[in-house]
DNA sequence: ATGGTAGGTACCCTA
């Protein structure tokens, strides 16, 4: 968050959001740089974060209500928080739900990777949650890094990913599990054909990323039905993995017909 | 099968 604060001024300017969500933060919430944030034009802010790891945060340009932290699994480490968007033009509020979802490890069992039965666990609690605390024919997003790569050209290599934490058949059909929870639409794809490739992360473990393009889809934006009818672009910034000092996650930006 | 990079923290962890 404050390494590259820089990198956020860069997107708020370039392609002004008015709403910008992220995750991993890393910062504990008295060093958040709240004043920094609110000088790019976001006035409106919920984040909750910790030391070292984790935190997610939501910047807005439009009120914020019903600012929410969630514990999952068990555990108190910031990975979800949730706001509700007053948008002027909206007749009732956007509910927004940032979400970290955990990496998972390396091992893909989670028998000897605990880390990799929390991820699991994870997916499977939000599974069950968001339909006893959100109403599916509302308006209401659910996006993030989810770290789970579901469809076959969500990965540059579907049969070789298939062990790999991310692609994993234990993750994707768990996730699938997720998606129908909801009868959510994926804005991503509601552009992007599924035949194409599509991704949203590249490993720093690349002699050259772009060059090997061994990417993944890591990064989504849901919508509930009634706001599918109000997609109108959807801008996946591939070019943010070669600014200075990058994240290995790019911006994903979804735009919406709602007048201003 | 292996190690490759980035970053923070403290000599190792998470991604």
């Amino acid at each position: 968050m404050r390494l590259r604060i820089n990198l956020l001024e860069k997107l708020a300017s370039e392609e002004v959001p008015d709403v910008i969500c992220l995750q991993e933060t890393k910062t504990p919430d008295e060093f958040f740089p709240a004043e920094a944030i609110e000088g790019f034009g976001y006035k409106h802010l919920a984040f909750h974060g910790m030391k070292g790891y984790n935190g997610v945060a939501i910047l807005s340009k439009f009120p914020l209500e019903n600012i929410r932290t969630h514990a999952r699994t068990g555990k108190e480490d910031c990975r979800h928080i949730s706001a509700n968007i007053m948008h002027p033009q909206m007749k009732t509020p956007v509910s927004i739900h940032n979400l970290y979802i955990p990496a998972g490890g390396d091992a893909p069992d989670p028998d000897i990777n605990d880390k990799f039965q929390h991820k699991l666990d994870f997916v499977e609690e939000l599974t069950e949650w968001f339909p006893s605390n959100e109403n599916a024919d509302a308006p209401v997003i659910a996006l993030g890094d989810m770290n789970i790569a579901p469809l076959e050209n969500d990965v540059w290599s579907h049969k070789q990913m298939l062990k790999v934490v991310s692609h994993t058949p234990a993750e994707t059909d768990r996730f699938a599990e997720f998606y129908k929870s909801m009868n959510w639409t994926d804005a991503m794809r509601h552009f992007v054909p599924e035949e194409e490739k599509l991704y949203s992360w590249w490993s720093y473990r690349a002699r050259d990323w772009a060059a090997s393009d061994r990417g993944r889809r890591l990064d989504h934006v849901w919508v509930t039905e009634p706001l599918a009818p109000l997609l109108k672009s959807c801008n996946v910034l591939r070019d943010a993995r070669g600014w200075e000092r990058p994240s290995d996650h790019v911006p994903v930006i979804i735009d919406f017909k709602v007048k201003k």
